[in-house]
DNA sequence: TGTCCACTGGAAGGGAGGGCTT
DNA sequence: AAGCCCTCCCTTCCAGTGGACA
């Protein structure tokens, strides 16, 4: 044991206190800084609950990272110390990971089925069964359940509002349950999306959650940083870095405390026993370029060839370029790689959605008698996102290709 | 002022893949 | 086994269009 790989490791004093969760954003803390008004207006819309009636619905928003989902998972807990869980029932679904009607249905359903053989599967059924069995198993016993549908705008641009419709009304179809729903949503123009009925019955009750200012990020950071690390680890000038920098990141606060945790996490790795400025300088580059490799590398093969092909005609000096080079482009890859070619249609929507990830820059443009098409150009560094592409199988024929300086790249 | 390009982006639908029901 | 259902990924078809140029 004394000649080992991890000595470097283990003999240096860890800089974690406890547990690192504490600095997780999932990690719910017995106080939520700046935000004991939305606090105290949930609890008060959801306190009707405890005295057995259907509290009014209620949409919440908020850009990301301004304590939406904490707030509501606070309540929660607070809930369930008061009731135990046996007549107010709390269930919360991510819209943007279930994003089916079906889906979301059948989730919601599995909640209240203990055993295993009778849970709903994922397929089979039609959308109008679920729903008489969500129906019936809410109904079994007399109780309110609050739905909490976070992202719930997700689920509203890909398949309409029928669910919500659907939703709204189920408490008709209940006579001993009765349920509630929480909308929770970062984009404040979701609801112009919705039929009117939808929209006044979901918004019984709106909160608005703005974005942490850095004095608040650093309260929050101070808070979070005096759990996780014993006194002197994280120094008030190194915390209102990061705050300075989450605060520009449009004051999220999920932001920061993942700043902080891989602050310390670099720290720890490189066995000193503070955080420095330096850590957090490193932190961010690593947050970033982590979070392009993972999208990058979790993308399907055919997202992968468009985006080699966009990069490939910027490296052969083609800064911008229109869907038309891509596609260009593209053919010849899909030719090369032997993978079968998309339409164009396709790869357009395929485009748009690499601009969403960030990983491209693309608008519509109108070159006048030169027709309207999108103007694209990668967002990326060529050599990262190459390198990164360069590691699929399904992309080896093509490893250092050139596109032929054919096209009339603007 | 009108033309006309190179697309855009909506709509509809197909079919593969999952799996229930009878 | 035949008949459904839901979702995902795509294709086909196409009306619509911003603006440089004639």
């Amino acid at each position: 044991m004394e000649e080992s790989i991890f000595q470097p490791y283990v003999g240096s004093r860890p800089i974690f206190k406890t547990d690192r969760d504490i600095l997780r954003p999932a990690f719910v803390p017995d106080r939520l800084p700046h935000r004991e008004d939305q606090v105290d207006q949930l609890a008060q819309i959801l306190s009707t609950a405890l005295r057995g009636e259907r509290p009014s619905n209620v949409l919440i928003f908020g850009k990301t990272g301004t304590g939406k989902t904490a707030v509501v998972k606070y309540i929660e807990n607070e809930l369930k110390k008061l009731d135990g869980g046996r007549t107010v029932q709390y269930v919360y679904m991510n819209c943007e990971i279930v994003d089916t009607p079906y889906g979301v249905l059948q989730n919601v359903a599995n909640r209240f089925v203990e055993n295993l053989s009778q849970r709903i599967p994922f397929t089979g059924l039609s959308t109008d069964r679920v729903y008489q069995m969500l129906v019936e198993k809410l109904d079994e016993e007399k109780r309110i359940v609050i739905l909490v549908l976070d992202e719930i705008d997700k689920i509203v641009t890909k398949n309409g509002d029928d669910l919500l419709y659907q939703l709204l009304k189920i408490n008709d179809d209940l006579t001993r349950a009765k349920v509630s729903l929480i909308g929770i949503s970062n984009d404040l123009k979701f609801t112009e999306w919705l039929d009117p009925r939808v929209k006044s019955r979901l918004s019984d009750e709106k909160m608005v959650f703005s974005p942490y200012n850095a004095e608040e990020l650093l309260d929050i950071l101070r808070q979070r940083a005096s759990k996780a690390f014993d006194n002197g680890v994280a120094a008030d000038s190194v915390l209102a870095l990061i705050s300075a920098l989450a605060a520009q990141e449009h004051g999220d606060a999920r932001r920061a405390l993942d700043l902080l945790r891989v602050s310390a996490e670099l720290a720890e790795r490189a066995a000193e026993d503070r955080i420095t400025e330096q850590h957090v300088q490193r932190a961010k580059n690593k947050i970033e370029l982590d979070t392009v490799v993972e999208a990058i590398k979790s993308l399907p093969t055919q997202s992968k060839l468009v985006l080699l092909a966009i990069i490939s005609n910027g490296e052969a000096g083609a800064d911008r370029m229109t869907t038309g080079d891509v596609y260009g482009t593209y053919k010849e890859l899909s030719r090369k790689t032997g993978m079968p070619a998309l339409t164009q249609r396709r790869v357009t929507d395929l485009i748009s959605e690499l601009d969403m990830l960030g990983l491209v820059h693309a608008r519509v443009k109108s070159y006048g008698r030169g027709g309207r098409t999108k103007e694209v150009q990668s967002a990326m560094p060529f050599v990262e996102v190459k390198k990164v592409l360069e590691k699929d199988e399904f992309l080896a024929p093509v490893r250092g290709y050139r596109p032929k300086s054919q096209t009339t790249l603007i």
